[in-house]
DNA sequence: CGAAAGCATAGGAACCTCCTTGGGAAACCT
DNA sequence: AGGTTTCCCAAGGAGGTTCCTATGCTTTCG
C-alpha cells in the first residue's frame, strides 16, 4: 500500500538525485531511504530511478510521479495545519447548543461576541427546544448546551445552574393582573401555551404542572402553539393568557402586544437555565468560549444563580 | 508521522460513524481501525470523534480535517493511475537520444509516428550529437539513443546497428564528380566539414581520418562549420567541397543547394548508426517504442544491416 | 591506481500492525 | 425492567516493517 513515509522519500530522492542526500535531509541512514524507494517502485510496479554508478537519476515515471506526490504530501501536512489552526479557534466550527427561549434572550448577541473574539470561526447555534438539544447531546452530536434544566433528567449529564428566570402570567385584561396569582386562579385561567410539539417535557409545563397539582388542581390549556411569538400575539389579542419566563415577556410583549403585561406568580415560580454536558466530557476549547460568553449574557437578562 | 494509512481509516469512520463499519469496509478487524483513530488523533494532538455509547460522532475538528484528508487520499490515488496509465504509455513523456544526423533524416516523421500510436504521451529527442548524447546514456539520462556507432568507446553499452549510411563527396564542380574519389584525390580536395565541436569524435570525421591514413595521407579541411546545412550551403557556393552521409546529402541537396551533386568515395565508406543503452538495463516500454519506430524509419533512409 | 563517493546487502533491535479474546457501556427489544 | 445486541476499548501475542550499523561493490576522481 502506498504511503506518505514513501512519497516523502521519494520527493528527497527525486530533489537530491540522491539517497545519501536524501536520508541526510530526512534524517535517516541511507539504507532506509533506500529501502522505501524500493518498496515504492515495488508497489507501483516500476522503476523511478535508474541506478548508475554514483548517484541515482530518475525515470520518466518518476517525473510523472513527481507532482502527484507533491500534492499528497502538501494535503497531509495542511491537514495538520489546518487542524491546528481550528483548535486554536483561528477557524474551524463552534457548535453549541441552545433551547429557543434562551436564544431568544441572548442568541445574536452571543454569536456577535464570539465572533468579534475569534474572527475566523463559523458558529452553528443548533435547537430549538431543550429536550431536543439534550438528545442531541445525548447522541454525542452536541458536546455542551445552554438548555432549561428543570426538564433534564439529568443522569449522564453534568449540570451546571446558571441563571433563574421567573414564570410571570401574562394577559391583556388589567383587571387580571393586579394582584400574584395564585394556583387556585391559573387553574381556572384560559390559557394559551407554546411549544406544543414538547408539550410534556416542556420546562415551563413542568413547572406548572407541579404548580397546580400541589395546590390540588389540574393545569388545563385553551390553546396550544408552536411559538412562543404567536402565544403572546395571541394573548394581546385577549383570546387567552399565558405563562412564560419573564424575560421573554419583556422581550416580546414591547414588540408583539404592547397592551399586554404580566403578574408574578404565588409562590414565585423559577425555570432554571443551566450549561450540559455529558458527565466526565473534557470540553473543546470552543464549547468552553461558547459556555463563557452565554453565561455572561443570559445572567445579564435572567438573575444568576 | 501522519500516514495514508491513518487518514484512510478516519475517512471510512467519517463516513460510516462508525469503527466497525469502517473496519469492516477496509477489511481489517475493528481493534485495528481503532488503532489507527486514535494514532491520528495523537500525532494531531487533538480528538477527533467522541465516543458516546454505541458509534462514533466525529467533531468540528474531524469535519476541518475530512476535505484534507480526501485531498491526500485522491492525490496518492492519481499517483498511482498516472503512473500506470504512462507506463501503458497511454501518458508520460518518451525521451530519447538521436545524433544530430539521424534526426535530420527522420526526426520528425519518428515523432509523427510515435504520437500516432500513442496520442496521450510527450516526446522528448534529445542530443545534437553521437557524443553528446553517449555522454547523457552514460550519466542515466537516457535509457537509450540512436547514434553514430563509428565514434562510440562502446564499454559498458550494448551495440545494436541498425543501418549504414555511404559517406558521398559532393561538390558543385561536375568535373570533381565523374569517378569514385580516392583517398589520394581526397587528401588534395579543399574541404568543408561540419561537427566543428566534436572535430575529433565526429564518426565522420574517424572514417575519413582512416580512410586518409591507410593511403599514406593526412586529413586537411579549409573551412569549418557547425551545422551539416550550412556546409552543404557553402559547397553549393563553390568554395570548396564535402563529405557527408549520403542520405543527408539526398535531403540537404535539393533544398539548399540543386546545382551540388555527389559521387563515391573509393573504396565505399560507410558511417553506421546503432541503438545503443547501458549493458544489462532493463528497456521500458517507451524506450522500446521508439527504438522500434526509429529502426524502421532509419532503415528506410539508409541502408538496413 | 588508490581514494572517495554512493548504492546495495545483511543482520539484528525496536517498533508497528493486525489479530483474537474478553469486558463494559449504551441502545434496543420484548 | 431485564435480557440481548451492538459497538467500543483493552490486553496480549504473532508477524511484519522500519531503521540502524557494518560491509562490500561499483563508479568516479585525482
Amino acid at each position: 500500500m502506498l504511503s506518505l513515509h514513501q512519497l516523502r522519500c521519494f520527493l528527497a530522492t527525486y530533489e537530491h538525485g540522491s539517497l545519501t542526500a536524501a536520508a541526510e535531509e530526512l534524517g535517516y541512514a541511507q539504507p532506509s531511504v533506500s529501502e522505501q524507494v524500493r518498496a515504492l517502485e515495488k508497489t507501483l510496479g516500476v522503476p523511478l530511478f535508474r541506478r548508475v554508478g554514483r548517484g541515482v537519476v530518475p525515470t520518466t515515471l518518476a517525473d510523472t510521479l513527481r507532482p502527484y506526490a507533491e500534492q499528497a504530501i502538501a494535503a497531509s501536512e495542511e491537514a495538520r495545519r489546518a487542524v491546528q489552526s481550528a483548535v486554536s479557534l483561528e477557524s474551524g466550527t463552534i457548535r453549541f447548543g441552545m433551547f429557543g427561549a434562551a436564544r431568544l434572550y441572548a442568541g445574536a448577541q452571543i454569536v456577535a461576541d464570539v465572533l468579534e473574539r475569534y474572527p475566523g470561526v463559523r458558529v452553528e447555534l443548533i435547537g430549538q427546544h431543550s429536550n431536543e438539544v439534550q438528545e442531541q447531546l445525548r447522541r454525542g452530536h452536541l458536546e455542551a448546551a445552554m438548555i432549561a434544566a428543570t426538564s433534564v433528567e439529568s443522569e449522564g449529564m453534568t449540570v451546571i445552574p446558571v441563571a433563574r428566570d421567573e414564570l410571570v402570567y401574562i394577559s391583556a385584561d388589567p383587571s387580571r393582573l393586579t394582584t400574584p396569582v395564585t394556583a387556585a386562579r391559573l387553574a381556572k385561567a384560559s390559557l394559551i401555551m407554546p411549544e406544543t410539539t414538547w408539550r410534556n417535557s416542556d420546562s415551563v409545563r413542568i413547572l406548572l404542572r407541579r404548580f397546580l397539582h400541589e395546590a390540588g388542581h389540574n393545569p388545563q390549556t385553551r390553546i396550544e402553539v408552536e411559538e412562543a411569538e404567536i402565544s403572546v400575539d395571541l394573548v394581546g389579542r385577549g383570546l387567552g393568557d399565558s405563562v412564560i419566563p419573564r424575560a421573554a415577556a419583556e422581550q416580546l410583549i414591547p414588540r408583539l402586544a404592547p397592551n399586554v403585561d404580566w403578574v408574578s406568580l404565588r409562590p414565585k415560580q423559577y425555570d432554571v437555565m443551566a450549561i450540559v454536558h455529558r458527565r466526565g466530557a473534557v470540553l473543546s476549547p470552543a464549547a468552553q468560549v461558547l459556555i463563557e460568553i452565554a453565561t455572561k449574557h443570559i445572567q445579564s437578562v435572567a438573575e444568576p444563580i
